[in-house]
DNA sequence: AGGAGCCGGATTGTCGACATTATTGGGGAT
DNA sequence: ATCCCCAATAATGTCGACAATCCGGCTCCT
C-alpha cells in the first residue's frame, strides 16, 4: 500500500503519455526518479508498449531522459539549465508580445483589462496563489493574441520542464507590486500598438524574473 | 526498382530515426508522403517497432504528423508556419548572439573573422552554394560561443523543420552582397563586446531574412 | 439513379514472449 | 583484505502474431 496512486487506469498510449505527463509536472514524481517500464504498466494499468510510448515522447520533450539500456529517469533540470530555459523563455514572449500589439483587437484589450484588475484585487487581498494563476491567465492571453502557435507551443514546453523553479522566484518579498506596474506597462504598449515597445516592455518585465531567479541561485549556492 | 534506395541497414531504433530524420531532411520523402512503417520496415531491414518508435519521436520533434489509426506522414509546413519558425528563429538568434558578445575569446573572434574571410571569398567566386555552407557555419560558431544549450538545440530543430524553404530564400538576386555586409556588422558588434549591439546586428540580419521570406510567399501566393 | 449500409483489404495499435544488455553480489586467487 | 571475474537478476530492446480501426468499393433497397 505505500505505492498507492489510484489513478482512473488509462488503457491507450496517450492517456499514459497524458497521465505521465501531469505526473511528472505536479511532481508526485520526484525528481531524477526512475520510471521502471514495469512497475508504470501495472501502476497505470497499460501495457508496456503503451509506456514505451510515451516515454519515447516525453524524452523527446525534454521531461524524461532515456538512456540506451539504461531506462528512464525524470529529468532533472540544473540552476544552469533552469537559467537558460528561462532566458529563452523571455526571448520567445518578446517576440509573442510584439505580434500581440499588431493582431490586438478592442476586445482582447478590454479581456486584458479585466484580468488586469483582477490582479490588482488579488495584490490587494494579499493572495499570492491566486495573483500567481491570474498571472499565468495574463500570458497566455498575450499569447494567443500573438496567435503565433510555434512559438506559443515552445513556450508552453519551455514552462513545463521549469515548473519547479517557478514557485522560488514567485514568491520573493515586494515582487507583487513591482510585477503589477510591469503587467501594467505592457497593457499600455499593448493598447498603443506600439510593437516595439510593447517588445520592450515584457523584456523589462521577464529580464526582472530572470535577475530574481539568477540571485536566487547565487543564495541557494551559497546557503 | 522503381523504390530502390539502398541503405546500410540499420537494425535499432536509433539508426532507424536518425536515418528517417536524414530522408526527410534531404527530401527523399516527399512533403506529405505517407510513412507506412510495413515499407519502411522492409525498406530500412529493420523491425516495426524500432519503427514505430522512431516515428514517435519525429512526430514530437514536429517532422512527420501522426493521426490516430491513420499513420504518420511527413509533415507538410504551411507557408504561414514557416514565416512563424523563421521569426522564432530571429528571437532565438537574437539571445544567443547576446550571449556570445559576453562570452566570446580572442580565440572565438579569430575563427569567426576567418569564416567571414572565406565567406568573402565564395562571393566572390560567385559560388553561392559553398556560401550558404558557410553562412551555417558561421551562425553554428555563435551558437556554439554563446554555449547555450537550450537555445541552441530549439534552434537547431527549427531550422530541420524550415529546411525546404531555405533554398528559396537564399537564392535571392543582390542577397549574397547585402548578406556579407550584415555579416561583418554583426562580427564587429560581437568584437565589441557589445550585447546589445549584437542582437541588434543579428536582429538586423535575420529580419532581412524574413522580409525576404514574406514576398517570396507573396509572389507565390500571386503567381 | 442515388444513398445507406456493409464487406474486404490494408494499416495501425496492442500484447506476450524472447533476446540483449547493465548491475549487483559473491567467491576465489593473490 | 582487496581486486577481478563471473553468474544471477533485473530491466530494456526486439520480434512476431493478433485485435482494432479505417478506407475503398460494392451491393441492395428505395
Amino acid at each position: 500500500m505505500s505505492t498507492e496512486r489510484t489513478e482512473p487506469a488509462p488503457r491507450n498510449s496517450l492517456e499514459v503519455y497524458r497521465a505521465l505527463r501531469e505526473g511528472i509536472i505536479n511532481g508526485r514524481f520526484q525528481s531524477n526518479e526512475r520510471l521502471v517500464e514495469a512497475d508504470l504498466s501495472r501502476m497505470l494499468m497499460a501495457g508496456r508498449t503503451a509506456i514505451r510510448a510515451a516515454l519515447v515522447r516525453l524524452d523527446q520533450e525534454g521531461l524524461v531522459a532515456r538512456e540506451p539500456n539504461r531506462g528512464a529517469r525524470v529529468r532533472l533540470v540544473s540552476d544552469r539549465e533552469a537559467l537558460e530555459i528561462e532566458q529563452v523563455r523571455v526571448a520567445l514572449e518578446q517576440l509573442l508580445a510584439r505580434q500581440a500589439a499588431i493582431r490586438m483587437t478592442p476586445a482582447d484589450l478590454l479581456e486584458l483589462r479585466g484580468i488586469l484588475r483582477e490582479m490588482t484585487d488579488r495584490v490587494e487581498a494579499g493572495d499570492p496563489l491566486g495573483y500567481s494563476e491570474l498571472n499565468a491567465r495574463f500570458h497566455q492571453k498575450i499569447w494567443s493574441i500573438a496567435d503565433q502557435k510555434v512559438a506559443a507551443t515552445l513556450v508552453a514546453n519551455l514552462k513545463s520542464q521549469s515548473i519547479r523553479f517557478q514557485y522560488r522566484t514567485i514568491l520573493q518579498p515586494g515582487r507583487p507590486h513591482r510585477s503589477l506596474r510591469e503587467h501594467h506597462t505592457i497593457v499600455e504598449a499593448l493598447a498603443s500598438g506600439d510593437a516595439d515597445a510593447s517588445e520592450a516592455a515584457m523584456r523589462e518585465h521577464l529580464s526582472q524574473v530572470v535577475e530574481t531567479l539568477k540571485s536566487a541561485i547565487a543564495r541557494h549556492h551559497a546557503g
